[in-house]
DNA sequence: GCTTTAAAAAGTAAGTT
DNA sequence: AACTTACTTTCTAAAGC
């Protein structure tokens, strides 16, 4: 385990302690964000690309982790999101935001777009949906990707209009503000996404 | 030959000047009621203009930054009122201010809807996250410029130090949308 | 890095009525 | 539900912490 980091501990560089200190907050991370090894390999991968550039030189090194951290997820497409990462390691969202738009720039690094998808999973079981209202809700969300609906669009107010919207569609009854605490958005943001999706999809 | 003509309208002009020489922010303070002055907030004094609507940022070194202006051309209007209106007040300033326009923000309409998504993988230099911001963030290398783009064909150009700077972002870019089908048009 | 200023784009948020 | 106001992103200079 975190092996990238291992190699290095064994040279005692002065930023050693700093280091040791932030990689063992990102193994408390991982258990309490359910992460799997593979993220945690990557999230020291990338962390240890920025050492190489040197992106780390004034900068906050759990800043730096947890934006790492992000990446890792963004990049194995593990849906966790920005304030998932902040609440679990305890440093401002938009910090850490900064540090990831660092991390694109810097090591020119590609991420695939947070697909809504992958946000329906988790907004079901937290508001306690259907599998037939999910899978109704994938649909939605495929055909609003095909004609482009989604552009610019927070994938989670997305994925929680589409999710209201296949509720109402299977009489499944759960209020806007119920999905809306699931996903973490606002009922203006579900009604305004719910409101395109039905235009647009004429259902 | 790109298939529209952009819409391009400069929205903001930031300049930097200079009349070399100190200058007293508390007399200019105590003379221009109207002016907001908090030195442990900030070192500088901002000095509104109601026409050219600006805002000047006045340092006791003589330096300046002013903001607010529609064109090149109305920032140094801006300065050159300010230091006017300085001497008026009784303030003494001895020397005209240098102009230097540091950033030119423009809006601009390419009339044609951006596949954002294509656009994300497609351009280098560019970072798309619709969790953070619904535009897509695409770094120009010449000239060096910033450009945000929307799905709506709309876009923001920032960081150009001369108009013309902001045309050649502008039209390469839309070329190479063009070229690489990222766009739609009605 | 932060502080302050201005401005646009489109999305999201929050407080009032 | 509408309105209003405000914040997200990008850029840039200034002097000082």
């Amino acid at each position: 385990r975190l092996r990238t980091w291992d190699n290095r501990s064994q040279v005692h560089e002065p930023a050693d302690r700093n280091f040791r200190q932030a990689f063992s907050e990102l193994d408390r991370l991982k258990t309490k964000l359910a992460l799997s090894d593979a993220v945690i390999e990557k999230t020291a991968y990338i962390y240890r690309k920025a050492l190489d550039k040197g992106l780390v030189r004034g900068r906050s090194i759990p800043g730096l982790i947890a934006a790492s951290l992000y990446a890792a997820c963004r990049n194995t497409e593990t849906p966790r999101t920005l304030t998932d990462v902040s609440n679990g390691i305890n440093i401002k969202r938009k910090d850490i935001a900064r540090c990831y738009r660092l991390l694109l720039r810097e090591l020119d690094l590609k991420m695939p777009v947070v697909n809504p998808i992958k946000c329906v999973s988790r907004i079901s079981s937290i508001a306690g949906l259907s599998e037939k209202t999910k899978r109704k809700a994938v649909e939605i969300l495929d055909q609003a990707a095909k004609i482009e609906l989604s552009a610019g669009k927070d994938p989670m107010g997305l994925a929680a209009a589409a999710l209201y919207l296949s509720c109402v569609i299977n009489g499944e009854n759960k209020t806007q503000k119920d999905i809306a605490v699931s996903a973490g958005v606002t009922e203006v943001t579900i009604r305004n996404r719910y409101k395109g999706l039905k235009e647009a999809l004429e259902l | 030959m790109p298939q529209t003509k952009p819409i391009v309208s400069v929205e903001n002009v930031v300049a930097s000047a200079s009349v070399d020489q100190k200058m007293d922010l508390n007399e200019i303070t105590r003379t221009f009621p109207d002016v907001e002055y908090h030195p442990d907030q900030f070192p500088g004094l901002v000095f509104r203009l109601k026409s050219p609507k600006t805002a000047t940022l006045i340092f006791t070194s003589g330096k300046m930054v002013c903001t607010g202006s529609k064109s090149e051309e109305m920032a140094r209007k801006a300065v050159k009122t300010v230091v006017q209106k300085l001497r008026k007040g009784g303030i003494k300033v001895k020397k005209d201010a240098t102009v230097e326009i540091q950033n030119i923000v423009a809006s601009i309409n390419l009339g044609g809807k951006i596949h954002l998504e294509q656009a994300a993988r497609t351009l280098p230099r560019s970072m798309y996250e619709p969790e953070q911001f619904p535009g897509l963030i695409h770094r120009m290398l010449d000239p060096k410029t910033v450009i945000l783009l929307f799905s709506s064909g709309k876009l923001v150009c920032t960081g150009a130090k001369k108009e013309p700077d902001v045309y050649r972002s502008v039209n390469n870019l839309h070329a190479l949308l063009e070229e690489k089908n990222l766009m739609i048009y009605d």
